[in-house]
DNA sequence: GTACCTGCAAATTTTTTGCGCGACA
DNA sequence: TGTCGCGCAAAAAATTTGCAGGTAC
């Protein structure tokens, strides 16, 4: 179990061209024992009970990289900051998962989702949007430039 | 002009039980001039130029307020803190605009929604995911129970 | 008149950075 | 062995809070 696991991540790591390291497995296994949404401070107290000398700023940095390499992913797009939707109508989002942009989207550019399963018992769904994420024109060039970013 | 926008600010301001005060005026106005989607310093500094005392703590309280009433919508749930998503496969989101909760959903829960529109010029769209937007159980009951809240 | 709003300053929380030592490839 | 990752501490950025005076209703 645990030797498949960290097999599995060093491949990750190989497919990823990530170096392994004890304290990025250890961050990897941790964040897959969650079944939610972890933030790096949890993150950081999962892990401390393995490595009680890792730091913080390890774990952060360690996300990054595992974001940025397509390992994770963000629950969603993160600017750091608040960001307002002035739109009064309801409209789509096209996110730029590099750069972080967001194009909005006329709410006809997508045919609906339709809701054919089960959602949280009790949950009172109000709005449905969906998000395109991607890469912007920009991003996509350099990217292609530059295929090991 | 200006004053039917003044106006019907008033009527969203009754609308949504809130007091007008020149302040939220001038956000609002100031929110409603932005074409994307400005976080709370970049409508500090444009409110700034029409109420030179402003401070940033009331752009803050503002939002706050604007959204929890409904009348702006954060562009997408903000948690105060990057938060990752583990989830190896692509899945979809049920998230409580109250209490911020994430619950996820099978991929098979939605039938995909159909790109029939435009996307941004070279936009290269990787992944789609859908969010429901709405109240969760707990958040649901405690807003009948109290509905102005 | 009362309850709510604002501005200020300080406190918190979240995230990033620089640097010297040590580990992976 | 050289490059990249780690821990530490400090800095920067983002957000919240308490309070005293002012404003909307």
């Amino acid at each position: 179990m645990q030797a498949t696991a960290a097999a599995s991540f060093r491949d990750l790591c190989r497919q990823h061209g990530l170096a392994v390291t004890h304290q990025r497995a250890v961050i990897y296994e941790s964040l897959m024992s969650f079944s939610g949404h972890p933030s790096p401070e949890e993150v950081f107290e999962r892990v401390r009970k393995h490595i009680p000398s890792i730091s913080l700023a390890t774990v952060y940095k360690t996300l990054h990289t595992f974001i940025e390499s397509g390992l994770l992913r963000e629950l969603s797009v993160h600017h750091g900051s608040l960001r307002i939707d002035t739109g009064r109508h309801p409209h789509h989002h096209a996110v730029c998962t590099q750069c972080k942009s967001v194009f909005d989207l006329e709410e006809s550019a997508l045919q609906p989702a339709k809701l054919v399963g089960k959602v949280p018992k009790g949950f009172r769904v109000e709005r449905m949007s969906v998000e395109l994420h991607g890469l912007c024109r920009d991003c996509a060039k350099s990217k292609s430039r530059n295929p090991i970013q």
